[in-house]
DNA sequence: GCTATGGTTGGACGGGACGTCCAATCGTGT
DNA sequence: ACACGATTGGACGTCCCGTCCAACCATAGC
């Protein structure tokens, strides 16, 4: 999951971690089954031979990326999860620190969405983005409800529908070339989460 | 995308298209790539020949079956798109057909997110996501708006939102074995989404 | 009944890529 | 100088894909 490599059976030396990461380009452009091995080769820089001696396979390669992905975005997260504020406010910062990480990091956040499938068997994804993602959320949502800041009935549906919007806009905003910047999306899905869609409640700021 | 069978380009005779229906099992259990094609000839009882007869390769087999899917969740949801009432209603049937649809689809639908990457250059999944799910949802929320029974300043963050919100929920009904219903968890998006987290709009039916 | 025509199938084949193996080389600590 | 692990080039064996083709039906028209 989010531990450093648990996919790599011999310890990777530090000077080969910096340059495995160039893999990720090439995966993110062409998904895991395009990618040829000797191509990942070329492109790290490390003989084919070498890869095969630390990893035992092009999957674990890609699973030790997203484990990087994973940790990096723990750390992103963990800081707006460990905010001082309302429940409220560390819910936003949450949206916003995810939204941003999803942007900065779009290759590889797609990549861990569309290789799911292959990379679920070596790091436990759900699992991941429960500790993660969904956590911290509950977590923000339980104590706004509880200091006032948040109404939040069912907190484990509510971390899913933040999630799930967080998730969407994000995606849209890699696909979509958007003149909007992600600031003014995190605003916009703030808005309705916090505010909902009936009319009795006006959208608030 | 939606259309009949765009991927093939002989026409496939009806009774095969029954047979090839069962390789969806194989690709949900499988993925794409570890799907073995001589599988998919022992699944459906077409002979290899006769398939590579009907379609290019492997993957557009899995475009063809997902194009069905989606044509299938076109009509489910156009139900509800169009169905009498305000604004309002009609979200509320869109959000529970939809969440319905996930939860007695799911290997497909899985599937669809799963191999999206490689069946995205053969359907073009975004546009069809945006047509079948996104419009039906954007034309809710503004007809919602106009006749006063919602309150949304940006339709288009509004629909992913929504969206969203249902993708997760419905993913996680499909991970997770739950006690609660279809029913119950699309009563707690709805709420959430309609009622907003803000605490001065409690919760409301 | 005969014969084109086109669907249907078995089986052989070439090619690409993976992962394994090994022997040769390199680096370094003793 | 030596031992020992790290590193690497290159040769295989294997798997599976997609192609090709020749043979085999089914049937519609003559």
């Amino acid at each position: 999951m989010t531990q450093p490599v648990p996919s790599v059976v011999r310890p990777l030396p530090a000077d080969l971690v910096e340059r495995v990461d160039r893999a990720a380009e090439v995966f993110a452009d062409n998904g895991l089954d395009a990618t040829r091995i000797d191509e990942l080769a070329k492109v790290t820089g490390i003989p084919r031979a070498t890869l095969y001696y630390y990893f035992p396979g092009k999957e674990h390669i890609l699973a030790h990326l997203l484990s990087r992905t994973f940790a990096q975005m723990t750390v992103a997260l963990d800081a707006a999860a460990t905010a001082p504020g309302s429940g409220r406010d560390r819910l936003e910062g949450l949206v916003r620190e995810h939204l941003g990480f999803i942007a900065s990091h779009g290759p590889t956040y797609r990549l861990l969405f569309a290789e799911l499938g292959k990379a679920a068997s070596l790091i436990d994804i759900a699992a991941g983005v429960d500790r993660v993602i969904l956590a911290p959320l509950r977590s923000a949502l339980r104590d706004g409800a509880r200091d006032g800041s948040l109404s939040v009935d069912d907190v484990g549906a509510a971390a899913s529908v933040v999630y799930g919007a967080v998730l969407v806009a994000g995606m849209e905003f890699l696909l979509v070339a958007d003149d909007r910047s992600v600031q003014a999306r995190a605003d916009a899905v703030l808005a309705i989460v916090l505010g909902g869609l009936a009319p009795n409640a006006g959208p608030q700021r």
